[in-house]
RNA sequence: CGGAGAGUAGUGUAAUGGCAGCACGAGUCCUUUGGGAGGAUUUAGUCCGAGUUCGAAUCUCGGCUCUCCGACCA
């Protein structure tokens, strides 16, 4: 991509009153731009991390057998009367114009559909398990949106929903998409913690979070260093200082983000959308269920909250908007033109996704703040005064040499 | 949903009852070209609605929106 091309333009100053560091250096950098309160556009280079992260949850959920699909934004009433969550205060209703009363809800979650669709699929012990998911845009009319990325009204959604013959089979799965969700937030950069939480009434024992560290969080969590142990402040049964109940440590306490959660529902909406099977002796029982989900937005911002310094972002390159930064600095001249086109051609051919700032009387200034701003991993600079390997020089943005030799075979 | 603060040009700000100004951005011209360049010139603004007043960005009332703290949630 060539920057010269590139619609959205960084700003040098960061959007008025805004606090989180994600909501400052997505908003300036131009990945996201804020319609209203917690309602974001994904801008091109937002858009683009944000296929980085649902690629690699994709690629992870489907080893689990996952089975990708897309269930509609627009959920009827009948089906949250048949759950009992039609008066759920975090619920959008969504009514036509000339229409009396809301016939819809835009779905904050869809066990309720899913449920739905399961009953008229599902009737034996054969048709089991089986776990589908989506990606998709959930709408939550959240008290208080906040910190950028991290709590939004609107934002996208791995959502995933799993059916079993027994409990014995759901924690079974429960366990693989665990591990699943380890891998997930590991190639996205992020340490999670595997966190117990209260599960409320809608489980049937405790909820498990994912939780990564960052001042910016709004969940207080203990956690053992040393093993790993974490659980949520509201569990209330650990506290800080306390010996860890799993090994030697001792437990912290830490502000952490929920960027995804586990819940094994049970049978509560196999029941209430009367999702039965038969078992292997003919008996008619109720499919089990769990819930699985990641906040692909959320994973975003708390990608940025955890890595960024006074300057801007410095992205993971598992999910960065381009790999490779390549920049025209100083007088842009024909020759100096020439050699920045031959190295973006063959860096793109190679398949090396790259930013090409061939802006041309735009100062070197500008161009490595907005450098810095963006947070591409690895940056090629090709200038006058560069001496190195015929006018380009190569740096990490997170500061680190030894994966500069990379594009050794680019610079001929 | 409770509490607090704030809405002035695309962005950031000044003007506290009396000519809406500055910087960045954007346009044009010239100079400059390795860390947010310089000069000239142009562009563009008081959230909405009432009220007080000779006169309102400024005071009053109502609304809308945003931010922060709390409660609640992926």
């Amino acid at each position: 991509m060539r920057q010269s091309e590139l619609f959205t333009k960084t700003l040098k100053d960061a959007p008025k009153d805004e606090v989180s560091a994600n909501a400052n250096f997505l908003t300036r950098g131009g990945f996201i731009f804020k319609n209203a309160a917690g309602v974001y556009t994904l801008l091109p280079l937002g858009f683009r991390v944000v296929q980085k992260i649902t690629d690699i949850v994709r690629e992870e959920i489907n080893a689990i057998g996952g089975q990708e699909m897309a269930m509609p934004a627009l959920v009827p009433k009948e089906y949250w009367d048949k759950s009992g969550r039609w008066d759920v205060e975090v619920g959008f209703e969504a009514k036509g114009k000339h229409e009396k009363t809301a016939n819809f809800v835009l779905g904050w979650t869809h066990e309720e559909v899913l449920a739905e669709i399961a009953s008229k699929y599902i009737s034996s012990y054969e048709d089991l398990p089986f776990a589908a998911y989506q990606f998709q845009t959930k709408f939550r009319n959240e008290a208080r949106a906040k910190s950028g990325l991290l709590r939004g009204r609107e934002f996208l959604m791995k959502d995933l929903y799993s059916f079993h013959e027994s409990e014995n089979d759901l924690f079974r799965y429960y366990e693989e998409v665990k591990k699943a969700y380890e891998k997930i937030f590991a190639r996205c950069g992020l340490k999670a913690f595997y966190t117990v939480a209260s599960g409320g009434d809608f489980t049937i024992s405790n909820t498990h979070e994912f939780q990564v560290e960052t001042e910016a969080g709004e969940d207080e969590i203990v956690v053992c260093r040393l093993c790993g142990f974490a659980e949520n402040k509201e569990v209330g049964k650990h506290k800080a200082g306390e010996r860890c109940p799993k090994c030697e440590g001792v437990l912290d306490k830490l502000k952490a983000v929920e960027v995804g959660n586990i819940f094994p529902l049970g049978t509560k909406y196999s029941k209430a959308f009367n999702l039965k099977f038969r078992t292997k002796s003919g008996e008619s029982e109720h499919v089990v269920m769990g819930s699985y989900g990641i906040g692909i937005g959320r994973v975003m911002g708390t990608v940025v909250e955890v890595y960024h310094d006074k300057n801007g972002i410095i992205w993971p390159e598992a999910i960065a908007p381009f790999r490779a930064h390549l920049l025209l600095v100083g007088e842009v001249t024909d020759e100096l033109k020439k050699v920045g086109d031959n190295l973006y051609n063959k860096l793109v051919k190679a398949g090396i996704e790259t930013l090409y700032d061939d802006r041309v009387d735009v100062g070197a200034g500008v161009k490595f703040a907005d450098a810095d701003l963006l947070g591409i991993p690895y940056r090629l600079v090709v200038s006058e005064k560069t001496s190195v390997k015929e006018k380009v020089e190569v740096k990490e943005r997170g500061g680190k040499e030894e994966k500069l030799m990379k594009f050794e075979e680019f610079l001929d």
